[in-house]
DNA sequence: ACTCTAGTCTCATTATTTGAAACTTAGTTT
DNA sequence: AAACTAAGTTTCAAATAATGAGACTAGAGT
Protein backbone atom coordinates (compact mmCIF):
# COMPACT_ATOMS: atom_id res chain seq x y z
CA UNK A 1 0.00 0.00 0.00
CA UNK A 2 2.47 2.64 0.93
CA UNK A 3 4.90 3.94 -1.99
CA UNK A 4 8.04 2.43 -0.82
CA UNK A 5 9.18 -1.33 -0.90
CA UNK A 6 8.27 -3.05 -3.02
CA UNK A 7 10.49 -6.18 -2.94
CA UNK A 8 14.28 -6.09 -4.47
CA UNK A 9 13.23 -3.64 -7.22
CA UNK A 10 12.00 -1.16 -4.98
CA UNK A 11 15.11 -1.04 -2.86
CA UNK A 12 17.34 -1.02 -6.12
CA UNK A 13 15.01 2.10 -6.68
CA UNK A 14 15.81 3.70 -3.29
CA UNK A 15 19.48 3.45 -3.99
CA UNK A 16 18.86 4.90 -6.99
CA UNK A 17 16.95 8.06 -5.77
CA UNK A 18 19.43 8.43 -3.20
CA UNK A 19 21.99 8.80 -5.64
CA UNK A 20 20.14 11.38 -7.50
CA UNK A 21 19.89 13.52 -4.33
CA UNK A 22 23.24 14.25 -3.85
CA UNK A 23 23.02 16.04 -6.80
CA UNK A 24 26.91 15.63 -7.25
CA UNK A 25 28.66 12.49 -7.79
CA UNK A 26 29.15 10.68 -4.44
CA UNK A 27 31.50 8.05 -2.99
CA UNK A 28 30.18 4.36 -1.92
CA UNK A 29 30.99 5.23 1.58
CA UNK A 30 29.46 8.43 1.90
CA UNK A 31 26.38 6.16 0.41
CA UNK A 32 26.50 3.78 3.08
CA UNK A 33 26.56 5.95 5.53
CA UNK A 34 23.43 7.44 4.73
CA UNK A 35 21.83 3.99 3.79
CA UNK A 36 20.14 1.60 5.92
CA UNK A 37 21.65 -1.46 3.96
CA UNK A 38 24.21 -3.09 4.78
CA UNK A 39 27.65 -2.68 2.99
CA UNK A 40 27.41 -6.02 0.94
CA UNK A 41 24.11 -5.46 0.22
CA UNK A 42 24.33 -1.46 -0.41
CA UNK A 43 27.59 -2.62 -2.67
CA UNK A 44 25.35 -5.33 -4.49
CA UNK A 45 22.75 -2.44 -5.57
CA UNK A 46 25.36 -0.34 -6.67
CA UNK A 47 27.05 -2.80 -9.43
CA UNK A 48 23.26 -3.83 -10.53
CA UNK A 49 22.52 -0.25 -11.05
CA UNK A 50 25.96 0.71 -12.83
CA UNK A 51 25.92 -2.45 -14.96
CA UNK A 52 22.68 -1.31 -16.08
CA UNK A 53 23.75 1.91 -17.20
CA UNK A 54 21.16 3.28 -14.36
CA UNK A 55 24.15 4.98 -12.54
CA UNK A 56 27.40 5.92 -14.19
CA UNK A 57 30.83 5.19 -12.05
CA UNK A 58 33.71 7.61 -12.60
CA UNK A 59 36.93 5.35 -11.96
CA UNK A 60 38.91 8.30 -11.99
CA UNK A 61 37.39 9.28 -9.02
CA UNK A 62 35.70 6.31 -7.29
CA UNK A 63 32.11 8.39 -7.25
CA UNK A 64 28.64 7.21 -8.53
CA UNK A 65 26.33 9.30 -10.13
CA UNK A 66 23.05 9.23 -12.16
CA UNK A 67 23.57 7.31 -15.40
CA UNK A 68 22.64 8.49 -18.54
CA UNK A 69 20.23 5.57 -19.93
CA UNK A 70 17.78 7.82 -17.74
CA UNK A 71 17.78 10.08 -19.64
CA UNK A 72 16.90 8.12 -22.30
CA UNK A 73 14.15 7.06 -20.65
CA UNK A 74 12.94 10.36 -19.47
CA UNK A 75 12.46 11.13 -23.21
CA UNK A 76 9.93 8.29 -23.34
CA UNK A 77 8.64 9.16 -20.43
CA UNK A 78 8.11 12.80 -21.81
CA UNK A 79 6.74 12.12 -24.63
CA UNK A 80 5.08 8.98 -24.09
CA UNK A 81 3.43 10.22 -20.47
CA UNK A 82 3.62 13.98 -19.45
CA UNK A 83 1.39 16.45 -20.74
CA UNK A 84 3.68 18.64 -22.00
CA UNK A 85 4.31 17.28 -25.91
CA UNK A 86 0.59 17.93 -25.75
CA UNK A 87 0.55 20.86 -24.25
CA UNK A 88 3.11 22.64 -26.01
CA UNK A 89 1.14 24.52 -28.45
CA UNK A 90 -1.44 25.46 -25.57
CA UNK A 91 0.94 26.46 -23.04
CA UNK A 92 2.88 28.93 -25.79
CA UNK A 93 0.14 31.26 -26.42
CA UNK A 94 -1.45 30.96 -22.78
CA UNK A 95 2.36 32.68 -22.16
CA UNK A 96 2.32 35.09 -24.65
CA UNK A 97 -1.20 35.97 -23.42
CA UNK A 98 -0.88 36.96 -20.18
CA UNK A 99 2.81 37.98 -20.09
CA UNK A 100 4.03 35.83 -17.32
CA UNK A 101 6.14 32.58 -16.38
CA UNK A 102 3.09 29.86 -17.11
CA UNK A 103 4.61 25.87 -15.31
CA UNK A 104 2.64 22.66 -16.37
CA UNK A 105 3.08 20.18 -13.46
CA UNK A 106 2.10 16.84 -12.78
CA UNK A 107 2.71 14.71 -9.47
CA UNK A 108 4.81 12.12 -8.93
CA UNK A 109 4.04 10.28 -5.47
CA UNK A 110 4.10 12.75 -2.97
CA UNK A 111 6.07 15.99 -5.05
CA UNK A 112 4.97 17.93 -7.68
CA UNK A 113 7.42 17.42 -11.03
CA UNK A 114 7.27 20.27 -12.94
CA UNK A 115 7.32 19.22 -16.79
CA UNK A 116 7.47 22.29 -18.72
CA UNK A 117 8.05 25.99 -18.10
CA UNK A 118 7.13 28.90 -20.08
CA UNK A 119 8.79 32.08 -19.71
CA UNK A 120 7.09 34.98 -21.53
CA UNK A 121 10.38 36.63 -22.15
CA UNK A 122 12.49 33.76 -23.01
CA UNK A 123 10.64 31.83 -25.33
CA UNK A 124 11.69 28.39 -25.32
CA UNK A 125 12.69 26.23 -22.24
CA UNK A 126 15.27 23.67 -21.66
CA UNK A 127 15.66 20.01 -20.70
CA UNK A 128 17.50 20.83 -17.51
CA UNK A 129 14.50 22.91 -16.53
CA UNK A 130 11.88 20.01 -16.71
CA UNK A 131 12.33 17.41 -14.29
CA UNK A 132 12.23 20.20 -11.22
CA UNK A 133 10.77 18.86 -8.28
CA UNK A 134 8.95 21.20 -5.50
CA UNK A 135 6.64 20.45 -2.72
CA UNK A 136 3.04 19.51 -3.41
CA UNK A 137 1.40 21.72 0.29
CA UNK A 138 2.98 24.92 -0.76
CA UNK A 139 3.01 25.74 -4.26
CA UNK A 140 -0.08 26.72 -6.43
CA UNK A 141 0.00 23.42 -8.62
CA UNK A 142 0.60 21.11 -5.96
CA UNK A 143 -2.51 22.44 -4.40
CA UNK A 144 -4.81 22.28 -6.87
CA UNK A 145 -3.95 18.80 -7.83
CA UNK A 146 -4.40 17.74 -4.02
CA UNK A 147 -7.67 19.02 -4.47
CA UNK A 148 -9.01 17.38 -7.14
CA UNK A 149 -7.22 13.82 -5.56
CA UNK A 150 -9.42 11.13 -4.20
CA UNK A 151 -9.48 10.71 -0.64
CA UNK A 152 -7.77 7.86 0.46
CA UNK A 153 -4.81 9.03 -1.86
CA UNK A 154 -5.07 12.30 -0.75
CA UNK A 155 -4.69 11.02 2.56
CA UNK A 156 -1.44 9.06 1.48
CA UNK A 157 -0.13 11.76 0.86
CA UNK A 158 -0.78 14.60 2.68
CA UNK A 159 1.14 11.99 5.58
CA UNK A 160 4.04 12.53 3.56
CA UNK A 161 4.91 16.34 3.50
CA UNK A 162 7.13 18.04 5.72
CA UNK A 163 4.87 20.65 6.19
CA UNK A 164 8.21 23.26 6.56
CA UNK A 165 7.73 26.98 7.01
CA UNK A 166 9.20 28.67 4.28
CA UNK A 167 7.11 31.89 4.72
CA UNK A 168 4.46 33.08 7.20
CA UNK A 169 1.96 32.10 4.81
CA UNK A 170 3.21 28.53 4.57
CA UNK A 171 0.66 25.91 5.95
CA UNK A 172 2.48 23.72 8.71
CA UNK A 173 -0.29 20.97 9.10
CA UNK A 174 -2.95 18.75 7.00
CA UNK A 175 -5.72 20.48 8.73
CA UNK A 176 -5.22 23.55 7.54
CA UNK A 177 -4.27 22.63 4.47
CA UNK A 178 -7.16 20.47 3.85
CA UNK A 179 -9.27 23.75 4.74
CA UNK A 180 -8.18 25.41 1.38
CA UNK A 181 -8.45 22.26 -0.54
CA UNK A 182 -11.95 22.64 -0.03
CA UNK A 183 -12.03 26.04 -0.91
CA UNK A 184 -10.45 25.02 -4.33
CA UNK A 185 -12.23 22.24 -5.22
CA UNK A 186 -15.58 24.51 -4.73
CA UNK A 187 -14.21 27.65 -6.74
CA UNK A 188 -12.24 25.55 -9.41
CA UNK A 189 -8.73 27.21 -8.98
CA UNK A 190 -5.86 28.04 -6.03
CA UNK A 191 -3.63 30.54 -5.17
CA UNK A 192 -0.22 30.18 -3.92
CA UNK A 193 -0.08 33.60 -1.58
CA UNK A 194 3.86 33.62 -1.27
CA UNK A 195 3.90 30.53 0.92
CA UNK A 196 6.78 29.13 -1.10
CA UNK A 197 8.81 31.98 -1.29
CA UNK A 198 8.28 35.43 -0.47
CA UNK A 199 7.12 37.96 -3.25
CA UNK A 200 5.88 35.11 -5.62
CA UNK A 201 2.50 34.55 -6.49
CA UNK A 202 0.55 32.56 -8.93
CA UNK A 203 -2.74 31.26 -9.88
CA UNK A 204 -2.97 27.68 -10.09
CA UNK A 205 -6.00 25.06 -11.75
CA UNK A 206 -6.18 21.39 -12.06
CA UNK A 207 -5.76 19.49 -15.50
CA UNK A 208 -8.66 16.80 -15.29
CA UNK A 209 -10.29 13.82 -17.40
CA UNK A 210 -13.95 13.85 -18.28
CA UNK A 211 -13.86 11.38 -15.39
CA UNK A 212 -12.70 13.74 -13.09
CA UNK A 213 -8.79 12.30 -13.07
CA UNK A 214 -6.34 14.32 -12.10
CA UNK A 215 -4.19 14.76 -14.59
CA UNK A 216 -2.15 17.56 -13.92
CA UNK A 217 -1.89 21.28 -13.47
CA UNK A 218 -1.64 24.62 -14.48
CA UNK A 219 -0.49 27.79 -13.03
CA UNK A 220 0.74 31.67 -14.01
CA UNK A 221 3.23 32.73 -11.45
CA UNK A 222 4.37 36.21 -11.07
CA UNK A 223 5.79 38.60 -8.05
CA UNK A 224 3.93 41.03 -5.69
CA UNK A 225 5.26 43.84 -7.33
CA UNK A 226 4.34 43.24 -10.92
CA UNK A 227 0.48 42.10 -9.68
CA UNK A 228 -1.23 40.74 -6.89
CA UNK A 229 -4.02 37.93 -6.19
CA UNK A 230 -6.80 39.88 -7.92
CA UNK A 231 -4.80 40.79 -10.71
CA UNK A 232 -4.03 36.21 -11.05
CA UNK A 233 -7.49 36.09 -10.13
CA UNK A 234 -8.75 37.93 -13.62
CA UNK A 235 -6.15 35.23 -15.63
CA UNK A 236 -8.73 32.55 -14.38
CA UNK A 237 -11.04 32.00 -17.32
CA UNK A 238 -8.46 32.35 -19.61
CA UNK A 239 -6.38 29.64 -17.88
CA UNK A 240 -9.09 27.47 -17.33
CA UNK A 241 -9.69 27.53 -21.23
CA UNK A 242 -6.44 26.44 -21.90
CA UNK A 243 -6.72 23.54 -19.13
CA UNK A 244 -9.81 22.16 -20.56
CA UNK A 245 -8.17 22.31 -23.96
CA UNK A 246 -5.15 20.31 -22.80
CA UNK A 247 -7.62 18.01 -21.41
CA UNK A 248 -9.52 17.41 -24.14
CA UNK A 249 -6.00 17.18 -26.76
CA UNK A 250 -4.91 14.40 -24.03
CA UNK A 251 -8.04 12.31 -24.49
CA UNK A 252 -7.60 11.77 -28.41
CA UNK A 253 -4.14 12.46 -28.76
CA UNK A 254 -2.61 9.49 -26.26
CA UNK A 255 -2.76 7.13 -29.17
CA UNK A 256 -0.39 8.25 -32.18
CA UNK A 257 -0.72 6.05 -34.69
CA UNK A 258 2.66 5.49 -34.44
CA UNK A 259 6.05 7.37 -33.81
CA UNK A 260 7.87 8.58 -36.61
CA UNK A 261 10.77 6.16 -37.15
CA UNK A 262 13.47 8.42 -36.66
CA UNK B 1 29.32 -10.78 -18.68
CA UNK B 2 26.53 -9.07 -20.41
CA UNK B 3 25.10 -6.27 -19.72
CA UNK B 4 22.04 -7.69 -19.05
CA UNK B 5 20.35 -10.22 -17.01
CA UNK B 6 21.55 -8.91 -12.94
CA UNK B 7 19.10 -10.40 -11.25
CA UNK B 8 15.38 -9.14 -10.57
CA UNK B 9 16.61 -5.40 -10.61
CA UNK B 10 17.87 -6.15 -14.40
CA UNK B 11 14.59 -7.73 -15.60
CA UNK B 12 12.73 -5.13 -14.30
CA UNK B 13 14.80 -3.02 -15.55
CA UNK B 14 14.28 -4.55 -19.01
CA UNK B 15 10.25 -4.37 -18.50
CA UNK B 16 11.14 -0.80 -17.89
CA UNK B 17 12.84 -0.40 -21.14
CA UNK B 18 10.26 -2.66 -23.25
CA UNK B 19 7.72 -0.01 -22.08
CA UNK B 20 9.49 2.98 -22.82
CA UNK B 21 10.43 1.43 -26.25
CA UNK B 22 6.86 1.41 -27.54
CA UNK B 23 6.64 5.18 -27.85
CA UNK B 24 3.28 5.03 -26.67
CA UNK B 25 1.01 3.94 -24.21
CA UNK B 26 0.77 0.10 -23.98
CA UNK B 27 -1.58 -2.33 -22.69
CA UNK B 28 -0.72 -5.44 -20.30
CA UNK B 29 -1.40 -8.00 -22.95
CA UNK B 30 0.43 -6.13 -25.59
CA UNK B 31 3.42 -6.44 -23.30
CA UNK B 32 2.97 -10.05 -22.61
CA UNK B 33 2.66 -11.03 -26.59
CA UNK B 34 6.38 -9.23 -26.60
CA UNK B 35 8.06 -10.41 -23.43
CA UNK B 36 10.22 -13.33 -22.75
CA UNK B 37 8.20 -13.62 -19.25
CA UNK B 38 5.21 -15.59 -18.25
CA UNK B 39 2.02 -13.86 -17.21
CA UNK B 40 2.24 -13.56 -13.61
CA UNK B 41 5.56 -12.56 -13.80
CA UNK B 42 5.42 -10.09 -16.12
CA UNK B 43 2.24 -8.62 -14.39
CA UNK B 44 4.23 -8.45 -11.04
CA UNK B 45 7.07 -6.37 -13.08
CA UNK B 46 4.68 -3.76 -14.23
CA UNK B 47 2.89 -3.66 -10.27
CA UNK B 48 6.09 -3.01 -8.89
CA UNK B 49 7.04 -0.50 -11.41
CA UNK B 50 3.77 1.33 -11.33
CA UNK B 51 4.03 1.63 -7.17
CA UNK B 52 7.44 2.94 -7.81
CA UNK B 53 6.28 5.65 -10.32
CA UNK B 54 8.53 4.09 -12.76
CA UNK B 55 5.75 3.50 -14.88
CA UNK B 56 2.15 5.23 -14.96
CA UNK B 57 -1.28 3.44 -15.53
CA UNK B 58 -3.89 5.19 -16.91
CA UNK B 59 -7.43 3.58 -15.72
CA UNK B 60 -9.69 4.58 -17.91
CA UNK B 61 -7.88 3.20 -20.93
CA UNK B 62 -6.02 0.44 -18.92
CA UNK B 63 -2.38 1.37 -20.88
CA UNK B 64 0.98 2.10 -19.44
CA UNK B 65 3.43 4.05 -20.13
CA UNK B 66 6.60 5.62 -18.87
CA UNK B 67 6.15 7.21 -14.65
CA UNK B 68 7.25 10.54 -14.56
CA UNK B 69 9.39 9.68 -11.73
CA UNK B 70 12.00 8.59 -14.69
CA UNK B 71 11.83 12.89 -15.43
CA UNK B 72 12.87 13.85 -12.21
CA UNK B 73 15.79 10.94 -12.12
CA UNK B 74 16.66 12.27 -15.61
CA UNK B 75 16.72 15.79 -15.12
CA UNK B 76 19.59 14.83 -11.82
CA UNK B 77 21.21 12.57 -14.34
CA UNK B 78 21.53 15.18 -17.22
CA UNK B 79 23.03 18.06 -14.93
CA UNK B 80 25.24 15.65 -12.54
CA UNK B 81 26.53 13.06 -15.01
CA UNK B 82 26.36 14.07 -18.39
CA UNK B 83 28.32 16.39 -19.95
CA UNK B 84 25.93 19.11 -21.06
CA UNK B 85 25.67 21.27 -18.48
CA UNK B 86 29.35 21.30 -18.63
CA UNK B 87 29.96 21.58 -21.94
CA UNK B 88 27.00 24.23 -23.08
CA UNK B 89 28.72 27.94 -23.18
CA UNK B 90 31.36 25.71 -25.35
CA UNK B 91 28.50 24.26 -27.59
CA UNK B 92 26.80 27.65 -27.99
CA UNK B 93 30.11 29.64 -29.11
CA UNK B 94 31.27 26.54 -31.45
CA UNK B 95 27.53 26.32 -32.77
CA UNK B 96 27.50 30.34 -33.62
CA UNK B 97 31.04 30.22 -35.12
CA UNK B 98 30.60 27.30 -37.43
CA UNK B 99 26.77 28.23 -38.39
CA UNK B 100 25.76 24.42 -38.44
CA UNK B 101 24.32 22.13 -35.88
CA UNK B 102 26.78 20.55 -32.96
CA UNK B 103 25.47 17.26 -31.23
CA UNK B 104 26.95 16.55 -27.85
CA UNK B 105 26.56 12.72 -27.43
CA UNK B 106 27.53 10.19 -24.85
CA UNK B 107 27.37 6.02 -24.67
CA UNK B 108 24.96 4.26 -23.36
CA UNK B 109 25.58 0.77 -23.37
CA UNK B 110 25.44 0.38 -27.40
CA UNK B 111 23.50 2.98 -28.23
CA UNK B 112 24.70 7.06 -28.43
CA UNK B 113 22.64 9.35 -26.39
CA UNK B 114 22.24 12.54 -27.41
CA UNK B 115 22.20 14.69 -24.47
CA UNK B 116 22.37 18.22 -25.96
CA UNK B 117 22.17 19.55 -29.40
CA UNK B 118 22.98 23.16 -30.70
CA UNK B 119 21.99 24.51 -33.97
CA UNK B 120 23.10 28.09 -35.30
CA UNK B 121 19.35 29.19 -36.67
CA UNK B 122 17.14 28.45 -33.37
CA UNK B 123 19.49 28.95 -30.35
CA UNK B 124 18.05 26.72 -27.21
CA UNK B 125 17.30 23.06 -27.44
CA UNK B 126 14.67 21.38 -25.61
CA UNK B 127 13.89 18.75 -23.46
CA UNK B 128 12.43 16.46 -25.79
CA UNK B 129 15.34 16.60 -28.07
CA UNK B 130 17.67 15.37 -25.54
CA UNK B 131 17.72 11.52 -24.63
CA UNK B 132 17.19 10.76 -27.96
CA UNK B 133 19.14 8.02 -29.12
CA UNK B 134 21.10 6.58 -31.90
CA UNK B 135 22.77 3.78 -33.77
CA UNK B 136 26.85 3.97 -32.25
CA UNK B 137 28.11 1.83 -35.52
CA UNK B 138 26.81 4.53 -38.14
CA UNK B 139 27.08 8.07 -36.78
CA UNK B 140 29.87 10.20 -36.23
CA UNK B 141 29.41 10.73 -32.49
CA UNK B 142 29.50 6.99 -32.34
CA UNK B 143 32.74 6.10 -34.25
CA UNK B 144 34.11 8.61 -32.47
CA UNK B 145 33.54 6.91 -28.84
CA UNK B 146 34.10 3.84 -30.26
CA UNK B 147 37.25 4.27 -31.59
CA UNK B 148 38.88 5.27 -28.16
CA UNK B 149 37.24 2.18 -26.10
CA UNK B 150 39.41 -0.38 -24.66
CA UNK B 151 39.01 -3.44 -26.70
CA UNK B 152 37.16 -5.33 -24.26
CA UNK B 153 34.03 -2.83 -24.01
CA UNK B 154 34.84 -2.33 -27.79
CA UNK B 155 34.22 -5.96 -28.88
CA UNK B 156 31.24 -6.29 -26.76
CA UNK B 157 29.43 -3.33 -27.88
CA UNK B 158 30.05 -4.18 -31.83
CA UNK B 159 28.28 -7.61 -31.14
CA UNK B 160 25.42 -5.59 -30.11
CA UNK B 161 24.97 -3.59 -33.25
CA UNK B 162 22.58 -4.21 -35.97
CA UNK B 163 24.59 -3.43 -38.60
CA UNK B 164 21.75 -2.17 -40.50
CA UNK B 165 22.53 -1.00 -44.02
CA UNK B 166 20.05 2.24 -44.12
CA UNK B 167 22.42 3.63 -46.94
CA UNK B 168 24.36 2.71 -49.75
CA UNK B 169 27.50 3.91 -47.59
CA UNK B 170 26.48 1.79 -44.16
CA UNK B 171 28.98 -0.29 -42.53
CA UNK B 172 27.38 -4.01 -42.45
CA UNK B 173 29.91 -6.00 -40.59
CA UNK B 174 31.92 -5.46 -37.76
CA UNK B 175 35.22 -6.00 -39.60
CA UNK B 176 34.73 -2.76 -41.87
CA UNK B 177 34.15 -0.72 -38.93
CA UNK B 178 36.83 -1.31 -36.82
CA UNK B 179 39.08 -0.44 -40.21
CA UNK B 180 37.34 2.54 -40.28
CA UNK B 181 37.71 2.93 -36.10
CA UNK B 182 41.41 2.42 -36.35
CA UNK B 183 41.31 5.51 -39.10
CA UNK B 184 39.85 7.35 -36.46
CA UNK B 185 42.07 6.40 -34.00
CA UNK B 186 45.43 7.79 -36.07
CA UNK B 187 43.83 10.99 -37.21
CA UNK B 188 41.83 11.97 -33.96
CA UNK B 189 38.69 12.70 -35.95
CA UNK B 190 36.03 10.97 -37.66
CA UNK B 191 32.80 11.11 -40.43
CA UNK B 192 29.56 9.98 -41.17
CA UNK B 193 29.58 9.84 -44.79
CA UNK B 194 25.81 9.62 -45.28
CA UNK B 195 25.83 6.84 -43.27
CA UNK B 196 22.63 7.12 -41.52
CA UNK B 197 20.60 9.40 -43.51
CA UNK B 198 21.23 10.28 -47.52
CA UNK B 199 22.42 13.91 -47.20
CA UNK B 200 23.77 14.49 -43.99
CA UNK B 201 27.65 14.23 -43.29
CA UNK B 202 29.28 14.83 -40.27
CA UNK B 203 32.73 15.47 -38.60
CA UNK B 204 32.67 14.01 -35.24
CA UNK B 205 35.77 14.10 -32.13
CA UNK B 206 35.54 12.18 -28.63
CA UNK B 207 36.06 14.06 -25.58
CA UNK B 208 38.57 12.35 -23.61
CA UNK B 209 39.83 12.28 -20.28
CA UNK B 210 43.87 13.14 -19.58
CA UNK B 211 44.03 9.07 -19.41
CA UNK B 212 41.87 8.75 -22.20
CA UNK B 213 38.58 7.75 -21.12
CA UNK B 214 35.84 8.75 -23.48
CA UNK B 215 33.56 10.67 -21.99
CA UNK B 216 31.43 11.44 -24.64
CA UNK B 217 31.61 12.93 -28.08
CA UNK B 218 31.01 16.19 -30.09
CA UNK B 219 30.01 16.51 -33.76
CA UNK B 220 29.35 18.92 -36.60
CA UNK B 221 26.59 18.09 -38.94
CA UNK B 222 25.58 19.20 -42.32
CA UNK B 223 24.05 18.34 -45.64
CA UNK B 224 26.19 17.25 -48.70
CA UNK B 225 23.77 20.07 -50.38
CA UNK B 226 25.65 22.94 -48.13
CA UNK B 227 29.38 21.55 -47.92
CA UNK B 228 31.37 18.36 -48.48
CA UNK B 229 33.81 16.41 -45.99
CA UNK B 230 36.80 18.29 -46.73
CA UNK B 231 34.56 21.40 -45.54
CA UNK B 232 33.65 19.94 -42.60
CA UNK B 233 37.31 18.55 -41.69
CA UNK B 234 38.40 22.18 -42.25
CA UNK B 235 36.45 22.68 -38.62
CA UNK B 236 38.59 19.96 -36.91
CA UNK B 237 40.94 21.95 -35.30
CA UNK B 238 38.14 24.07 -34.30
CA UNK B 239 35.85 21.60 -32.89
CA UNK B 240 38.94 19.74 -31.38
CA UNK B 241 39.77 23.24 -29.28
CA UNK B 242 36.07 22.79 -28.00
CA UNK B 243 35.94 18.91 -27.13
CA UNK B 244 39.59 19.80 -24.99
CA UNK B 245 38.23 22.74 -23.46
CA UNK B 246 35.22 20.90 -22.24
CA UNK B 247 37.55 17.74 -21.48
CA UNK B 248 39.22 20.44 -19.08
CA UNK B 249 36.51 22.03 -17.37
CA UNK B 250 34.91 18.15 -16.82
CA UNK B 251 37.66 17.34 -14.76
CA UNK B 252 37.40 20.38 -12.17
CA UNK B 253 33.44 20.49 -12.66
CA UNK B 254 33.14 17.82 -11.80
CA UNK B 255 32.28 18.51 -7.93
CA UNK B 256 30.37 21.57 -7.35
CA UNK B 257 30.87 22.47 -3.96
CA UNK B 258 27.13 22.05 -3.50
CA UNK B 259 23.67 22.81 -5.35
CA UNK B 260 21.69 25.48 -4.38
CA UNK B 261 19.04 24.01 -1.96
CA UNK B 262 15.91 25.63 -3.30
C1' DA C 1 -26.95 -18.17 -20.67
C1' DC C 2 -22.69 -19.31 -22.64
C1' DT C 3 -17.92 -18.32 -24.47
C1' DC C 4 -13.88 -15.89 -25.07
C1' DT C 5 -10.51 -12.70 -23.78
C1' DA C 6 -7.88 -9.65 -20.81
C1' DG C 7 -6.49 -9.06 -16.49
C1' DT C 8 -5.65 -10.51 -11.58
C1' DC C 9 -4.47 -13.61 -7.77
C1' DT C 10 -2.66 -17.98 -5.25
C1' DC C 11 0.73 -20.94 -3.43
C1' DA C 12 4.07 -24.71 -3.29
C1' DT C 13 8.57 -24.88 -5.41
C1' DT C 14 12.79 -22.79 -6.59
C1' DA C 15 16.19 -19.47 -7.04
C1' DT C 16 17.88 -15.11 -5.33
C1' DT C 17 18.88 -12.00 -2.01
C1' DT C 18 20.86 -11.23 2.36
C1' DG C 19 24.56 -9.60 5.48
C1' DA C 20 28.18 -10.90 8.96
C1' DA C 21 32.53 -11.49 8.47
C1' DA C 22 36.74 -12.32 6.08
C1' DC C 23 39.71 -10.42 2.72
C1' DT C 24 42.20 -6.96 -0.22
C1' DT C 25 44.16 -2.81 -1.43
C1' DA C 26 45.96 1.54 -0.66
C1' DG C 27 47.01 5.11 2.33
C1' DT C 28 48.83 6.72 7.09
C1' DT C 29 51.00 6.58 11.28
C1' DT C 30 54.47 5.14 14.62
C1' DA D 1 59.22 -1.13 7.38
C1' DA D 2 56.00 -2.92 10.31
C1' DA D 3 51.59 -1.81 12.30
C1' DC D 4 47.42 0.50 11.91
C1' DT D 5 43.31 2.28 9.36
C1' DA D 6 39.84 3.10 6.07
C1' DA D 7 37.54 2.05 1.69
C1' DG D 8 36.19 -1.17 -1.23
C1' DT D 9 35.32 -6.15 -2.59
C1' DT D 10 34.19 -11.04 -2.07
C1' DT D 11 32.30 -15.27 0.26
C1' DC D 12 28.74 -18.45 1.72
C1' DA D 13 25.10 -20.65 4.57
C1' DA D 14 20.61 -19.05 6.10
C1' DA D 15 16.61 -16.36 5.16
C1' DT D 16 13.71 -14.45 2.03
C1' DA D 17 11.70 -13.25 -2.07
C1' DA D 18 10.79 -14.43 -6.91
C1' DT D 19 8.71 -17.75 -9.85
C1' DG D 20 4.99 -19.39 -12.91
C1' DA D 21 1.29 -22.91 -13.80
C1' DG D 22 -2.96 -22.53 -13.23
C1' DA D 23 -7.19 -20.96 -10.89
C1' DC D 24 -10.13 -17.15 -10.69
C1' DT D 25 -12.82 -12.85 -11.98
C1' DA D 26 -14.89 -9.33 -14.83
C1' DG D 27 -16.48 -7.89 -18.91
C1' DA D 28 -17.59 -7.99 -23.88
C1' DG D 29 -19.59 -10.51 -27.59
C1' DT D 30 -22.95 -13.76 -29.44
Amino acid sequence: MAASGDGTVGKALEVLDQVASYGRPVRFSELLDASPFPKATLYRFVQTLTNQGMLAFDPDRGTYAPGVRLVRLAHAAWQTASLAPIAQAHIDRLSAEVGETVHLAQLDAAQVIYVDKRNAAEPVQMYSQSGKVGPAYCTGVGKAMLAYLPEDELSAILDQQSYHKFTDTTHTSAQSLRAELADIRANGYGFDREEHEPGIICVALPILTETNRVLGALSVTSTTTRTNLAGLESLVDRIRATAQAISKDASSWHFPANAIPT
